[in-house]
DNA sequence: ATAAATGCATACCAAAAAGGTGTACAATGA
DNA sequence: TCATTGTACACCTTTTTGGTATGCATTTAT
């Protein structure tokens, strides 16, 4: 059904929140700022930590903390990290093979779906956890002018 | 995972192959051309059907005909077809309900998802079946050039 | 040292969605 | 009138998603 996964989303929200605080937060704070339970929370974190995305500290006070500047972070990022690498069709996943058609060349849904792909990650990218947070931002703006991939 | 179905990626297909036929063709052989089995097709072909996108004929030399001129027809409505309107978030399923966040205007994803879900729509609507049919268009035809939004 | 606070790793589970099948029926046309 | 086709709908199985449980490892305050 072309969806984000909740996880992803709750993924953002907490790099958003983590942006906001500037500073070590414990897993069971985040939960409570995301409305999500602190085990899924962990979960959703260790992901985040294990791609660079937050720092964790372990101990009494410890926590996680961001480790990239809110607008250096983007979307696309975060949702690689939780999902895996963007791939809008199975078609993608491998070079080498098309559904049910071994022959890249004659799979033109290959190609189109290549380039959906293309435009939808390039899209990502574009919205910073910056941008998210800026409140004075207007919907025009999180992705700014559409790149023409050619 | 962000990923299209293999019902509409099969509906696609199905769509391409009766473009080329430009006649009525019964189930089983779509299925066949289709790589897909016979019931599965009958399923997609129903819902096909069922938004006018394709004609059904029963009895002896039934079958499916293609009831579109392929370069009218378009990518996304094959999608929506199957598997209902496109929304990449649950934030845009209802207008008045964004995940863990009942205030719309306090949820900047909400914009966010809006303006990729208004890129996607506007990107698979580009692709129709005459181009994904027409082996000398080149990858980058296939949308066109980007629309911005603005 | 040691206890409390925290994160880590792994396995597990339940619900939902995706992918697909079975059965019985209805319409058509040769 | 019967073979051929589609229709309707319920059902099933597998995979993915969303989330939990358990026990362990590390850190820091005291």
């Amino acid at each position: 059904m072309i969806r984000i996964t909740q996880e992803a989303d709750y993924a953002v929200r907490i790099c958003c929140i983590l942006a906001r605080c500037q500073k070590t937060v414990g897993a069971s704070e985040i939960a409570r700022e995301a409305c999500v339970t602190q085990k899924f929370a962990l979960k959703i974190l260790r992901k985040l930590a294990g791609c660079g995305i937050v720092s964790s500290y372990k101990g009494a006070f410890g926590g996680y903390r961001l480790d990239r500047n809110a607008d250096d972070l983007n979307v696309l990022e975060i949702i690689e990290a939780i999902e895996g690498p963007l791939k809008i069709s199975k078609c993608l996943d491998c070079d080498h093979e098309c559904t049910k058609n071994p022959v890249k060349d004659d799979c033109k849904m290959h190609h189109a779906f290549m380039r959906i792909n293309d435009i939808l990650t390039e899209n990502f990218k574009m919205i910073t956890v910056g941008k998210l947070n800026d409140r004075s931002i207007s919907v025009d703006d999180l992705t700014g002018y559409m790149k023409n991939t050619e």
